[in-house]
DNA sequence: CTGTTAGCGCCTTCAC
DNA sequence: GTGAAGGCGCTAACAG
């Protein structure tokens, strides 16, 4: 079914299907208008994209791409909240958003990367800082807008927005708040799986609040592997052991502060007399602790549709309207501290 | 930068470029092929995709429409689950995945049905009877193979495949599980908000046992509005008061399963032996239940990638394999029975 | 094994 | 307000 048939049913040029479909209906004729519509409709006419993508070198799409260890890469709760506000904003606007999870040495296999097929390119980037620079490099010579979630811009994208939640205040909320609670050794509980830059952030707001206490040390990293609930309970169980006791855990998401709040209750520990825990997301699960995590709460949601209203303003201006956009994050005070 | 360009460079014609891009190395020289490789390679040519779409009638790329009412309608763990698996299959193949969320109001507004921009069609649907037609008829009309995730399949859609898990069995095993252990009467917690039909499915499982019980009373349904957590605690706090008491509460999804299990625990009742408490799905959450809560493990992932491998096979095949592919639950057995 | 030709469906441009 | 011509980048079909 192509323009053309429709303008013969229709008895008028493609052109005027063309205009109509398009809405530019401001010059047509109200006959004519209903003309072509009832054709439209008979025929059940659907543009062809890819010609119109071809004729006027815009694909209407927005591609995201997300770089996690894990194949359930939308299981990380921050993912799934950002892929949803990107896409309803997008929609919103006429654009469709393709979708692509990879692993961080899987580059090679990126389809929205190696084609021509988007507008414009959105990424949540992990693993090493040169895995990470190996992505942006090869995204930067696409000639094409992109788009950084939860990292900060980078020096070789030129044609780039940054959007990002204010981790490093998050981690020095957190800290100050279990220093005014009393708490002096702390435990960081931090995944090694997948390598995130906002977690080096929440570690530095951390180090920050730790150093303006005068404490520089005191501080003990418990590396949790994937961060998955087993994972994190059995390194926990390890650093009981071998390492002196501890006031307070920090958890840099909810997911292991949970575990580490299951492990400790089960062992017979008081929470948060003998140990307090924090989080750090609190998204949809993190309810679900007994008792509630104390936690922040990162913008999952509004990072997503910022980025896509961002991403589709520059589409139409031409260029982004800031380098980077920060969004602010929230002390959730529960009942672990 | 165009295949032409590329041919020019390399010195040889535009269809050798095309050969060599697209893999077609059977016939090429080793000396032509190096240089071709080199020209992409120096040019950074990415090929068109919209050309190639308008060329070969095909996108290589695959659509995933998630009907909700929630604009997070990746938060529900399911339709998480289900589009990580399908991303991963369909992007193994080279095929892209479009990405789309809506109300179940917004059929209208559906990009992916209104514009030809995929190869196919994959549906996550909701709402009520109505609704859901409205978007099958729609996509019956397109000529496009339609998958469909957890529905049987429908008359009106003849091009189409289904693929689910079996509800019904989940709803039934989770049933005897409870009347083994005692239970007479019963709590069913739904929400309302969004209608899934697999969970019509699971009611008529929780039915079917208690029918073979030789039980067709003792079954109160609590509706939970959208299933949240403290609208889920507001139902059941409603429900002890104008309800007479009951043994067990089968809730149709994890969320509301543990937010009844804190709510009772708060409530000083011993689980589980004041009430037993059953949830349904086994996503990554709901291991943070304290205690653990019994429930049926959901393959979300797998239905993901059946589906992608299903529909790049009908794309290659021209047919699909089977008209419905069902798999399987299983009971997992927590503190809450 | 490589080159030539033609046309996919649409929209920009320009003529009417 | 509407129509005709041309070409976007690519590849099927066929020629060499």
């Amino acid at each position: 079914m192509t323009l053309q048939q429709v303008a013969a049913q229709a008895q008028v040029s493609p052109m005027t299907v063309s205009n109509f479909v398009n809405g530019k209906h401001h010059f047509m004729g109200a006959e004519t208008k209903t003309r072509v519509a009832e054709a439209v409709a008979a025929l059940n006419y659907r543009p062809d994209s890819a010609a119109r993508g071809l004729r006027t070198a815009r694909q209407r799409s927005i591609g995201m791409i997300v770089v996690d260890q894990s194949p359930q890469y939308l299981s990380d709760g921050f993912s799934t909240q950002v892929v949803s506000g990107l896409s309803n904003a997008v929609n919103a606007a006429g654009y469709t958003l393709q979708l692509e999870g990879l692993r961080p040495d899987q580059l090679a296999q990126s389809t929205l990367i190696h084609h021509v097929r988007t507008d414009g390119l959105c990424m949540m980037l992990s693993g090493s800082g040169s895995a990470r620079k190996a992505f942006t490099d090869a995204v930067g010579r696409l000639n094409q807008p992109a788009l950084l979630f939860l990292e900060k811009p980078k020096r070789g994208l030129a044609d780039c927005c940054a959007v990002l939640q204010d981790d490093r205040r998050g981690g020095h909320l957190i800290t100050r708040h279990l220093l005014e609670r009393g708490a002096r050794r702390f435990w960081l509980l931090k995944q090694s799986h997948t390598q995130w830059q906002a977690i080096r952030e929440r570690e530095k707001g951390v180090a920050q609040a730790l150093a303006e206490s005068g404490r520089t040390t005191g501080l003990h990293a418990v590396d949790c592997g994937s961060g998955r609930f087993e994972e994190t309970q059995v390194a926990l169980r390890q650093a009981l052991t071998k390492t002196s006791p501890t006031d307070a855990i920090i958890a840099m998401n909810d997911q292991m502060g949970i575990a580490a709040l299951k492990f400790l209750k089960s062992r017979g520990a008081r929470i948060p007399q003998d140990i307090k825990i924090t989080g750090f997301n609190a998204f949809d699960f993190w309810q679900y602790s007994d008792p509630l995590l104390t936690t922040i709460r990162s913008p999952g949601y509004d990072i997503g549709t910022t980025a896509g209203h961002e991403m589709i303003h520059r589409l139409k201006a031409g260029q982004f309207q800031k380098r980077s956009i920060t969004l602010d994050v929230e002390l959730i005070q529960g009942g672990t501290t």
